[in-house]
This record gives structure tokens, sequence and C-alpha cells, in this order.
DNA sequence: GACCAATCGGACACCGGCTCCCGGTTCGGA
DNA sequence: TCCGAACCGGGAGCCGGTGTCCGATTGGTC
């Protein structure tokens, strides 16, 4: 989105050039987080009332299409986790953080692409959205282990894999979505009990 | 499966057919387990040195193969932890079987894909070996509870869901997984610590 | 109002995967 | 050895999805 109203030769895009653009940014928003990356591109363009071409001009590839709408929501999950950090009670900030997040993706299939996404996607597309997100995360992950309530032998990245693993786990619909984040949370905490189970 | 030698008219197959059949079984076992569910056929059929007809033959779609081979493998896991039910040291035996779980499927795609295949895949066909295999999960659960290894309001099913989550971590690639399945594990203890997390 | 270029739309080429089918081959009983 | 039936191979058809192309349309400027 290097530019919402222009095309690359700087020229501003038509009136009706610019009302399709952003009528497809909304639907495919919209449609993405219901039904996910594997949403055909026609399904977007039919329900934007657009061609695919029309698509296609403004989005030079599906993923592009995706990013473009995903960004903005890593991001904005950093900027949450990053304000947490700097607010008090950091381990009730962190968990609450982690089962929104959790349930967050749940509802919202894009998301959950996009945090499930290992080798696939743009990765240089969203690297700096994800680093947001990252370094958000990283901040509330530090604060809440000064605070002695998480693990201190767990990196901002562990942490992100185990958001993917209750989400795979939310998306199984064998079991309670609450008592899996609950389960993970737990074990996120530092060892208290007697024993850890050895390898 | 119904049987291995006969069609379902019951005349005995050809010597060839036989031995096709067997070579198909064989390689798709090994292919599965490489790529999981995701390869094509046309590769299960040129590594076997059959043409893809003959894999059709012996098996009417690419999910009944699927299956065949899986079957096998999902009652063995069962077998296992049923027996490990009936041993000592069952908190030991449980997260023992935990970790070697999570550990074989991250080594067998078509294991992961059979575990972590929710709505798809034939549910009449694997159910029996999924029986096999949740009632063998659910009496080694039992024990490890009885035992005061684990929280008692854990179920096989929950167990089997917290299972594929790590081996979506594990999948990630983003983290280590021992740790990762260490954390779980430590979170399927007893709530012996201050405090969880609450909604 | 008229003109030109930007934009539209959707038909279409292309690709990869599953499945069917048929001409040719091989088995195995007599 | 010979023959019919069973079996083989892989090409053809189909399907769903991506991305391209070009005649038709529309915006906006003079």
């Amino acid at each position: 989105m290097t530019s919402a109203d222009s095309t690359v030769a700087g020229r501003p895009l038509r009136a009706d050039a610019r009302r399709n653009r952003a009528r497809v940014l909304e639907v495919a928003q919209q449609v993405f987080a219901e039904e996910g990356l594997a949403v055909p591109i026609d399904e977007i363009a039919r329900r934007a009332g657009v061609g695919v071409g029309t698509v296609y001009r403004h989005f030079p590839t599906k993923d592009a299409l995706f990013v473009a709408i995903i960004q903005e929501r890593l991001r904005s999950v950093g900027e949450v986790a990053r304000k947490l950090a700097e607010g008090p009670a950091a381990g009730r900030a962190f968990f609450g953080f982690f089962e929104r997040m959790v349930r967050d993706a749940s509802l919202n299939k894009a998301l959950f692409d996009a945090l499930a996404a290992g080798g696939g996607l743009n990765q240089e597309l969203t690297a700096e959205a994800r680093q947001v997100m990252m370094t958000g995360l990283g901040d509330l992950l530090a604060k809440a282990q000064e605070a002695g309530e998480v693990r201190p032998d767990l990196t901002a990245a562990d942490v992100k894999t185990l958001i993917v693993g209750c989400l795979s786990m939310a998306r199984q619909g064998t079991a309670d979505p609450g008592l899996m984040v609950g389960v993970v949370c737990a074990g996120m905490r530092p060892v208290s009990p007697v024993r850890t189970p050895e390898a």
C-alpha cells in the first residue's frame, strides 16, 4: 500500500478506480476474516461487485491483497501488547493478552492464517508489521517475566508459537478452547510444582 | 481393506495384481509419512513403478488408500497406550506417551494429518481405529489422573487436542518443540501453583 | 458535448490434481 | 501351447483456482 490514492507513476486514480479499490479492500477484509486465505479471488470480486480483472489491477496477486489487509491488523495487535506492557499488572495483562489473541484469531481466519503462515506468504511484505507485533509481544512478555509470572526461559517467538498451537486446538473443535488455553497458560507459569516431565 | 488378497467377489487376485497392490501399499506408507496427504497420487504411482490406474483400481480414492494405511497406525498407537496404562508409574508413562506421540507425528506427516483431520477424511472408515486409539489414551489418562499426576478435568479428547496443538507448534519451526511440549505437559499437571489465569 | 485515456469486466489460457477408461499385455488354467 | 479373462499403463476428461487480455465503458478535461 505505497499509496492508496495514486498509481506508481504518481497520477491520482480516477474516481471510479478509487471507489473500486476501497470497496475491494473493504470486502476482502471481511471475506478473508470469514474464510481465510482459502477463499477464491472470484468470490471477493463477486461480493465487491467488480470483475476479477479489477481486483488484480489493484493487487497484482492474491497474496498482495491479503498482505495489504493483514499488515494493519498485525501492527494493531503489536500496539495493544506494547501498551499493555507499559501498564501495571504485567502477569495479568500478559495472560489476558494471550487469551484475547487466541479468541480474536479464532474468529478471524485471516489473522489465523497470517500467524500460522510458516514458510508461505511474502515474508518481506509482512516483515515490518510482523516486527511490530513481535516487539510488542516481547515487551509484554519481558514485563511478565520480570514480575515472576512467566517462565523466564520463554521467548516472544515461543509465545507466538504457543498461540498458534492454541489456535489449532480451537480449530479442531474437539475440546473446549477455554480449557486448552487454560492448560497452556498454566504451563507458561514458572515451574513451581514438584517436577517437570523429563525427556 | 476388506480382504487383502481377493476382490469383492471373493475371487483371489492374480499374482501380479497382488504384487502391485502390496507394492503400492508399501510405497504409499512411506510417501505419505514423508509428505502427508498433500502428495499427489501420481507420485506414489511413479515411485511404486505402476500406472495411476493401477493405484485407483485397488483403492477407489486417494482417501481410501490413506485410510488403509493410517488405520493400522492409529490402532497400534492405541495399543501402546493401553499397555502403558496397565503398567506402573502412570504419570511418567502418560507424559512419556504424550511426548512420544508428538515426536512420532512430527516425523510422520501421515499421522499428523490423520490426527489433525477435523471435519475431513472419511470418518466412518477410520472410526474403528480412532476408537481404539481414544480408548487406549483414555485408559492411560485415567490412570495418570488417579495417581494425581494430571488435572482431573481433562478428557481423552482434550489430550488428543493438546497433542494436535503441540504438533502445529512443532510444524511452525519457530520454537524448540521440546520446550513447547514441556510447557503443555506442565500445564496438564494438577493446578498446584498459586493461581490460574481468569477469563 | 465530445474525445481520449484510464478503467472495467469477465472470458479465457493455464496449471495441478483426481478419476475414468480403453487398447495392449500378462497370467494361469486346460 | 493356447486362449480368455484379469490386469496394466497412462492419456483424456473434469474440476477448481490463479492470473491475463482485450473489447466495452466511463471519467474528466477542453
